[in-house]
RNA sequence: GCUCCGGUAGUCUAGUCCGGUUAAGGAUGAAGGCCUCUCGAGCCUUCGACCCGGGUUCAAAUCCCGGCCGGAGCACCA
């Protein structure tokens, strides 16, 4: 059989690696450019990853350029924040998404100016004094609003006004003209750029610098263009956008980027709004942004969830646009894929009872591989002695279930028990053997312990926030905060801190 | 309400463009078994889906029409 068909005794890939699709239009272009473009207004969360992993791998599969292009024009509302920038090139980093090169747009307002006064100037935008309730019921009346009909002169010196300070926050907006009978009123001669109080609420980068900011179509629908841009993945939630850009691009006489609109992502039990996970960590409701029980870049992080299990999930959901609920057990089962082959056993018992053993008189040495395929990676090895007959350990809380009286069981790599009693919170139990044959042959669970003389005094904590007191065996002295370990019967964890207290972050089954 | 988009197992996905090669494939999950001194990994088995109704056709998940359901947008947010 080996020798015939050596190829059927291969391991064979479990998945087969699912290539993206190809990217429409590739061909169109001499070189493929993606962006990712955040408001650096919060932490990056999973409900970013598929335009995240989407754009840079079909950026990375055509040869081309990524973009990491920072969508910071708000400075009221969505108004971002110094720490955000960097917490996201950090995300993207550790996502494995090495951005080619980085535009921050409040550093083009200039740009946008010139674009700005040369469509009034042509008569293609205009600047629009009227209430927004007056404009509102004009445009869906499929009406021009009265500014609308003012010559090109008149907007230029509006504009004059709005840049100097002539016109307050919310008295004048240049709106793009588009066809006023589009059957989408929200597309009908949208808003382009606005005028904000940066005095009151001054931008982060650029102070108070600029009073007259552009909205996104129009920084959006602008930048895309101008860096080059071939392919834009976003949310369908950009859909009409493509609309409304669509009319700055034939004013200005450009074509409009391949857009490829993917639906909204989901993942089962999580709330994914950067608002309420902002709102959530400044109340305290979470520890930060990397609280366990977020599903931000820097909680999954934390919790030993590996990059390249994101990417493998995103990149077999692919592009469709539909909307999706990811599931944590599919993550998972990336993860643990990673995770299994380099991650060395450890036990750790969680609540744990006492176990006293009787019978046993000498001294024992139980010796556990690291991992169990790979057995040149060394041992762990627990010296057990009886203390006037009794051997003393600690069992996990988990298995008190496994103690009923006349029950046999076998410590791993250790020996066999039958359980007498249990009783004042302590099992008792004698010895039985150290035949690991028989433990097979009657079936018998095999559980893992801890020496109760020594061992460290560990925290767990959970996805779900909650905090499990247990004890870890002595080996784990030697971990390393960001290793990541799998604790017998237990689970994959990763070190999350050494110092005052052993503390592991839960990942997964 | 208006304007779009979409509906394959619990979840994700292949197939839909160019109708038959598939008793609708894979992953995840659940249940069971084998193996293993972990409840992990590995191996095997089982469960489970084309939204509904018409039409076209020898043949429809695939094409057409209608309905139903779901989602997105309708900001001087991004």
């Amino acid at each position: 059989m080996e020798e015939t068909w050596p190829e059927l005794l291969e391991a064979k890939p479990k998945v087969e690696e699912r290539a993206l699709p190809p990217l429409p239009e590739a061909d169109k272009y001499p070189q493929v450019v993606t962006r990712f473009s955040p408001n650096p207004d919060c932490v990056l969360h999973m409900g970013s990853a598929r335009a995240i992993i989407l754009s840079w791998s079909y950026a990375r599969m055509y040869h081309g350029v990524f973009l990491l292009r920072f969508e910071d024009t708000d400075p009221h509302l969505k108004k971002p924040s110094l720490e955000f920038y960097d917490s996201i090139r950090e995300d993207l980093l550790w996502l494995g998404c090495k951005w080619d090169r980085e535009y921050i747009q409040s550093q083009r307002l200039g740009l946008y100016y010139i674009y700005a006064k040369k469509l009034l100037e042509e008569g293609k935008a205009y600047v629009c004094t009227c209430q927004p309730e007056v404009f509102r019921r004009k445009i869906s009346a499929r009406q021009p609003c009265p500014c609308r009909e003012q010559p090109p002169e008149t907007h230029l010196h509006r504009w004059e006004k709005m840049l100097d300070g002539g016109f307050g926050e919310g008295e004048a907006v240049v709106r793009v003209k588009t066809d006023l009978s589009h059957p989408n009123p929200a597309v009908r001669d949208w808003p382009a750029l606005r005028i904000v109080d940066t005095g009151k609420t001054p931008h982060p980068l650029v102070g108070d610098r600029y009073r007259v900011w552009p909205l996104y179509n129009f920084s959006s629908g602008l930048d895309d263009h101008l860096l080059g841009v071939t392919h834009v993945i976003r949310g369908k939630e950009h859909l009409t956008n493509e609309q409304r850009q669509r009319y700055l691009y034939h004013h200005l006489g450009w074509d409009y980027p391949t857009a490829i609109h993917y639906g909204r992502l989901k993942i089962e039990g999580v709330l994914l709004s950067k608002s309420k996970i902002k709102l959530g960590v400044e109340q305290g409701v979470y520890e930060g942004y990397s609280d366990p029980r977020l599903a931000t870049f820097a909680a999954l992080r934390r919790r030993g969830i590996k990059p390249q299990a994101i990417e493998e999930m995103i990149l077999e959901i692919g592009l469709k646009p539909v909307d999706i609920t990811l599931s944590w057990d599919t993550l998972y089962s990336h993860n643990r894929r990673i995770l299994d082959p380099v991650a060395n056993r450890y036990f750790f018992v969680a609540q744990p009872f006492l176990l006293e053993v009787s019978g046993a008189e000498k001294p024992f040495k139980a010796v556990h591989p690291l991992h169990p395929e790979h057995p040149e990676r060394g041992f762990r090895a627990f010296e057990i002695k009886p203390d006037k007959g009794v051997i003393r350990l600690l069992v996990s809380g988990n298995d008190r279930p496994l103690f009923t009286s006349g029950a046999y069981l076998r410590l791993k790599n250790l020996f066999n028990i039958q359980v007498k009693a249990f009783q004042e919170g302590k099992a008792l139990a004698s010895f039985t053997g150290t035949s690991h044959e028989e433990a097979q042959k009657g079936h018998v669970p095999i559980i893992h312990y801890l020496p109760a003389a020594s061992n460290i005094p560990s925290l767990m904590v959970m996805p779900d926030g909650s905090r499990i007191e247990g004890f870890s065996e002595e080996a784990c002295k030697g971990l390393k905060v960001g290793e990541m370990v799998q604790l017998e019967r237990w689970g994959f964890a990763r070190v999350d801190a050494v110092a005052p207290q052993l503390t592991f972050f839960y990942a997964h089954k």
